[in-house]
DNA sequence: GATGTTCAATTGACAAGACAACACGGCAAA
DNA sequence: TTTGCCGTGTTGTCTTGTCAATTGAACATC
């Protein structure tokens, strides 16, 4: 457990001259901080994403991953889809609002609870799955572009335990 | 240049059943989709760091990254950071008010044009940058945990290669 | 059978960031 | 000199997501 200081604050420090005070301050690098790259990498791709999906389609890249979330879980809760895409309840809530005003999703209440409801893709719900689907690939694979195989091994590994780490945090 | 077409699709894919219209339907796999990984990181990441430095400090993960930003930088432009960061300049606009407000940052006009400002943290805001990148580090410290030293270099560079392979796209 | 607890879902208030429009000074070309 | 363009910075508006409060049903306990 105990590997936490393995590392030298130094390998993710520069060290910085030129300030008013004539002192040199150490702050956080870009190129060598994970932290700093993937928050920088994840939000240019989601907006990029977003420009192309709301663009093309009309919706937006909250709406796509719903999208996929109901293929891969035909008749989940809007809970069960909060907790999978770690996205706040309201927002989810408000995406099936959304898409349910477009009749891309469908939803059929329990019986034993009216409120609550297990919902599926549309006949042109899953179309526009599809039809976005080859799209997303397709970006993929641009931006995977020098990687190899291994590669994307390594970065799912390491984006993996990355997250698993943080789901430590939440916990103490 | 083309090596776009070395992954198969199916790498990137799961095959879902239990669909209403008895099928099966192929969608994204969360695990082995580096861009589905990266974004549940990063927002993760955002959003817990977003609630350690508001609750502690007051600030917001756009402000704390602005602070970083002038230790990098000192002098610089709104501008240049908006570049930097990859964030709006209406946004690095109303962090650097939010943060002048706070006597966090203050500013020198250019003799040649009044409007154009040079930024610098003053002396409170140098101190909470200080104080906060400590926090910064703890947690990076904690999300690295079962890393290998080449782990965080891989990872880097693999984050790079990616973010690259995005303004890429943007030229087309 | 009454009461309290838990959980799903919705809704309103709010914050952050994107996008677009605009203001304004500098600068270069006519 | 004037005209038009460019680079900066500010501001309004919209979307999206968070947080918190609320509703309403099921279930458990007394």
């Amino acid at each position: 457990m105990d590997q936490k200081t393995q590392f030298p604050d130094s390998m993710f420090l520069v060290d910085v001259d030129g300030h008013p005070d004539g002192q040199r301050h150490k702050t956080l690098s870009f190129s060598r901080t994970p932290s700093v790259l993937l928050t920088f990498a994840a939000n240019r791709f989601t907006r990029s994403s977003a420009r192309v999906y709301m663009k093309d389609y009309g919706i937006g890249a909250m709406d796509w991953r719903m999208l996929v979330m109901l293929v891969r879980e035909p008749g989940c809760s809007a809970a069960r889809a909060s907790a999978a895409i770690g996205i706040d309840k309201g927002a989810i809530s408000r995406s099936l609002a959304r898409l349910e005003a477009k009749n891309l999703v469908e939803y059929e209440s329990l019986e034993s609870d009216e409120r609550r409801k297990k919902w599926f893709l549309s006949k042109k719900g899953m179309a526009l799955h599809d039809e976005i689907l080859e799209v997303a690939l397709a970006r993929l694979r641009v931006m995977l572009d020098g990687f190899s195989e291994q590669d994307i091994q390594d970065f799912n590994r390491l984006l993996q335990l990355f997250m698993d780490n943080m789901a430590k945090e939440s916990l103490s």
